[in-house]
DNA sequence: ATTAGCACTCGGAAGAGGGGAGTGCTAATA
DNA sequence: TATTAGCACTCCCCTCTTCCGAGTGCTAAT
């Protein structure tokens, strides 16, 4: 059904598209790409890749699109090549973002406005996803007479802090006996399993401090769930006007509007399976309406091989799929080198 | 050398300029405001005003538009007026900013959020400004064998924490000890004043943990003096496009890419003194070439009448100057107040 | 001092025309 | 039988022209 040369055709329209977001001609085809036959059965071939849906004309005397199941098709081949990582590049990145990232906040911030520069789209960070972590140190500290803050660190460095009040006094001895107990009892527990352990029995046994421990379960409770514990970060959103597809401002501010809601970004990106590796959505295949006309990549980072977070990259349909795979695949695995390397113990 | 009647004109023109963005005429302008004298007369209104640069002609036959000169006259003097409080409107922002709050990054992001959802501008917030602060506490927790966790809490309540590893193992009690001793000895210190102190014969005081407070004296100097110490939040960067004169792509992009570089926004804000109050940059008043088409209104919050954050407003000269200055107003309080309210003792 | 009248200006919308890149079909060719 | 050359046709886009209307500045009348 698709024989060597439809392929050959398809690919450089594809190719072409990638960079000049204009329609091609038979001609210009023939001209630019080394397909070895007359514009005249490229003509031809073009017409039945129209009609197995992987073309487009704009108009009747235009040249042709490449549809979406055309983009789709093109990355499902570039998936198979599993590309070897450029060691160099790779490299030069790493040192770039362990220079600017003393913390996990700073490496995701970083890593998103590079990896914007670098591919001249917009970059999508989410922060390491904590319900796969464990609770690596729990810490009660008095503040002052009735505040008392709470730090929770996971196995990743990553820290929560939070302060609240306590009703009756309680002196910095108590505080450390129940940070104590905590540590003991929650020490390397899941955070998805927090909940479990904290509703079982916990407060008898210890029982002299029920008072405080009644009123920290909740905020405990409460920093593992909240949703808002899975930080977004992103990049170089005025990058998204370079685009002739986005010179419509109409376009533009959707796109826009759709990246300033973080709910729906973090649901978008969170609903995909975490499973390793890259994704890509193309146009229509997106859920949301608002991004029918662009397309998205993503990639996981990891600690020891379980994925905690994602980053991506947003723009218009006809983008470098090729680079964009290498680029992402590059920062994936960075990302995931630095945090076990600066993190771990 | 300006008479109620040529003010009178001019802040026709002003208004109606906001509203619309088009030239105003001196027909249209008799028709919809009550001026009282015929086009002929206010076209040599018009002709004077022009010539004292308070009026700009688009071209020869078209109507007349604000300069950058009358917006500041117009602003001003409405900052003459110490407009009242509408309690009923700032309770109500209050209760919203509450309800989103518990924790200092959550109000300011949900400040700028709602800030521009109101007015329809982009929204800026710098979250407050630790240099202007004390030291409430200082907790130092061993997390692992050779890792601690510090945690500074300000008199705001505003949490910074950092890992850092120590070389020679080190115990929970040491660590104990040198906190009680941090604390006794820096409470209640100004944060700008923490480096003259750490230099200051620290060291010698507790000559027998010499090794842990010599790594650990950089990083408290850097917890103080990074400049990423104050966060930027910004929202409604979409609503940039609502406006006829960003249709301009470039324009656009422009503002967009000055908005994503968070160091030169921060140096903006930050420059300014921080006196209390609002302010107002208009167009060519504007250091940064970018905003040369642009206005901002800021306005400051503080902890006790002291100034230690900003909020403000972006977007074309043209903007509503007199409900923008009243809702910075309202978040001004507002913020302040809760964060008096709910992080104080 | 104000206003009515009027000639003039200029940008923008609407329409006409031409050029060019492209297509699909048909007939010739290898 | 697959490929190609030739050709008529299509339709977008660019440019040019025209026309309209809102606006101005000047002058003369009130």
């Amino acid at each position: 059904m698709l024989d060597e040369r439809k392929l050959k055709v398809l690919y450089a329209i594809i190719n072409s598209y990638i960079i000049s977001a204009e329609p091609i001609g038979s001609r210009t085809l023939s001209k630019h790409y080394d397909i070895g036959v007359s514009p005249a059965t490229i003509r031809n071939e073009m017409s039945d890749l129209e009609e197995l849906g992987l073309l487009n004309k704009p108009h009747s005397s235009a040249g042709r699109v490449p549809s979406d199941k055309a983009y789709r098709l093109y990355v499902d081949s570039l998936l198979l090549n599993n590309s070897t990582i450029d060691e160099y590049k790779k490299q030069k990145i790493k040192d770039i973002l362990i220079s600017k990232s003393q913390e996990v906040d700073h490496l995701l911030q970083t890593s998103a406005k590079v990896l914007s520069e670098i591919t001249n789209h917009i970059a999508l960070v989410i922060s390491p996803h904590l319900e796969n972590s464990k609770i690596k140190h729990i810490q009660l500290v008095l503040v002052s007479d009735n505040q008392v803050l709470l730090v929770i660190v996971n196995n990743s460095d990553i820290i929560r802090s939070t302060i609240f009040k306590v009703d009756n006094q309680i002196s910095p001895d108590q505080l450390n006996t129940i940070s104590n107990f905590l540590n003991e009892k929650l020490n390397n527990l899941p955070l998805n399993k927090l909940n479990d352990v904290l509703n079982m029995g916990l407060l008898d046994e210890l029982y002299e401090y029920k008072g405080v421990l009644k009123e920290l379960i909740p905020i405990l409770n409460e920093s593992v769930y909240d949703s808002e514990d899975v930080e977004l970060y992103y990049d170089g959103v005025a990058r998204l006007l370079n685009y002739p597809e986005y010179k419509d401002i109409n376009k533009a501010k959707t796109i826009l509007s759709f990246i300033e809601d973080k709910d729906k970004i973090l649901e978008m990106l969170l609903k995909e399976n975490l499973g390793n590796g890259i994704e890509i959505v193309i146009g229509e295949e997106n859920v949301y309406d608002q991004l029918k006309e662009s397309s998205i990549v993503t990639a996981t980072y990891n600690i020891d091989g379980k994925t905690i977070g994602k980053i991506g990259l947003l723009g218009p349909t006809r983008m470098d799929y090729y680079k964009l795979i290498n680029v992402l695949r590059l920062f994936s695995v960075n990302i995931s080198e630095i945090l076990e390397m600066e993190f771990r113990k």
